[in-house]
DNA sequence: GAGTCGTGGGT
DNA sequence: TACCCAAGACT
């Protein structure tokens, strides 16, 4: 064991926050938090694991529920393949696992939704295997502790931080290892003003010595944003109104959401007005407001979104694939943040 | 294997 | 404001 281990396993002791899946050993509550936390900061996700293993306690719990029901418990984290494919890997544990979680990480890393990193920190925090969990705190605090200017986002970069993050892992109570190292670089190595004027390494740690520290970790790829635009119809039909599923594969895949039009240029208001309900009904629509501009950020997507209200008679010929609910039933539905925005706006259920 | 998948907080 | 990025995985 040298220096390093022995200062961050010293400052993980003194510093380590008391998160609810640091209480159990529990293979399945492992692995319900590291897929909660996957891109996904602790501060976002507790209250979701929290919820989550109290309404799904074991996986035959969660096997046993609908998708929906697992997507309306995830809504508003985002990445939502993340619970769809939970959910998958639940049913296949109980049916083809005899409910039983596997314990060697070649078999975890089978499992749909279980990467090269979820795969190691269940096979190291839950059956105490030497597997290295190599995450965007470790690449961050490897990069600078070694002085590692090869991009954490090349495959070079993957194989070179691996292979150290193998090389320093120690055969007794690998979970901790991992978990102090993800642990120092989420709360003191942080990407912006890292925290090194009270850091243990500094005097060992080569961006600290050489002023390197907001050069590193390098990264190069730079992500493009395609910009769309959303028309979203809310059809007031006395108590009732419309919503659709997301079927393709797209954003908020089997998610529910209000009859959408897509446009490929921005509409004026006054052609707003003029699409009166572009859904193919035959109806009489009487529109009653359209919202102001939205604009939703996702990863990849810049969205401008409105919401159009309008009132109408029931529609017989409605297409099959519009739902009619109840207004007051919509919070059962699994909805886009985005559109908990406007219900929120228009006071809907 | 480069693109894609959400949302929220920080700077 | 605009950008970064967070306990990544899938296609």
């Amino acid at each position: 064991m040298n220096d390093f281990q022995d200062d961050i396993y010293g400052w993980y002791l003194e510093n380590k926050r008391d998160l609810p899946w640091r209480k159990t050993s529990d293979p399945y509550l492992i692995w319900i938090s590291e897929v909660i936390l996957q891109q996904t900061r602790v501060a976002q996700g507790t209250k979701y694991f929290h919820r989550f293993i109290n309404k799904f306690p074991t996986v035959k719990h969660l096997a046993s529920a609908s998708e929906d029901e697992v997507l309306k418990l995830w809504q508003g984290l985002g990445y939502y393949s993340r619970a769809r494919n939970l959910h998958f890997t639940a049913k296949l544990i109980v049916n083809d696992y005899k409910g039983e979680f596997p314990s060697e990480y070649n078999e975890i890393l089978k499992l749909k939704g279980i990467g090269p990193y979820t795969a190691a920190a269940i096979s190291s925090i839950a059956f105490n295997l030497p597997h290295p969990t190599v995450d965007g705190n470790i690449y961050r605090l490897f990069s600078r502790y070694y002085g590692i200017e090869t991009p954490i986002d090349s495959h070079n970069g993957k194989n070179e931080f691996y292979k150290i993050a193998k090389e320093i892992m120690p055969t007794n109570n690998p979970g901790m290892h991992n978990q102090a190292l993800m642990e120092f670089g989420a709360l003191q190595c942080v990407p912006k003003s890292p925290k090194c004027t009270f850091c243990p390494l500094a005097l060992s740690c080569y961006a600290s010595k050489k002023g390197l520290v907001k050069k590193l970790p390098v990264k190069t790829k730079k992500i493009k944003q395609s910009v769309r635009y959303f028309y979203f119809y809310y059809i007031d039909n006395g108590k009732f109104t419309y919503l659709e599923k997301r079927m393709k594969n797209d954003i908020w895949k089997n998610l529910y959401q209000f009859p959408l039009k897509e446009t490929e240029k921005e509409l004026s208001e006054m052609e707003v007005i003029n699409l009166g309900i572009p859904f193919g009904a035959n109806m009489k629509a009487n529109i009653k407001s359209i919202s102001t501009k939205r604009k939703h950020i996702l990863s990849h997507q810049i969205l401008y979104a409105r919401i159009v209200h309008v009132e109408t008679e029931a529609l017989d010929n409605f297409s099959t694939k519009y739902i009619r609910i109840n207004k007051k039933d919509i919070s059962k539905f699994a909805i886009p943040r985005l559109l908990e925005h406007f219900i929120e706006v228009l006071n809907i259920g």
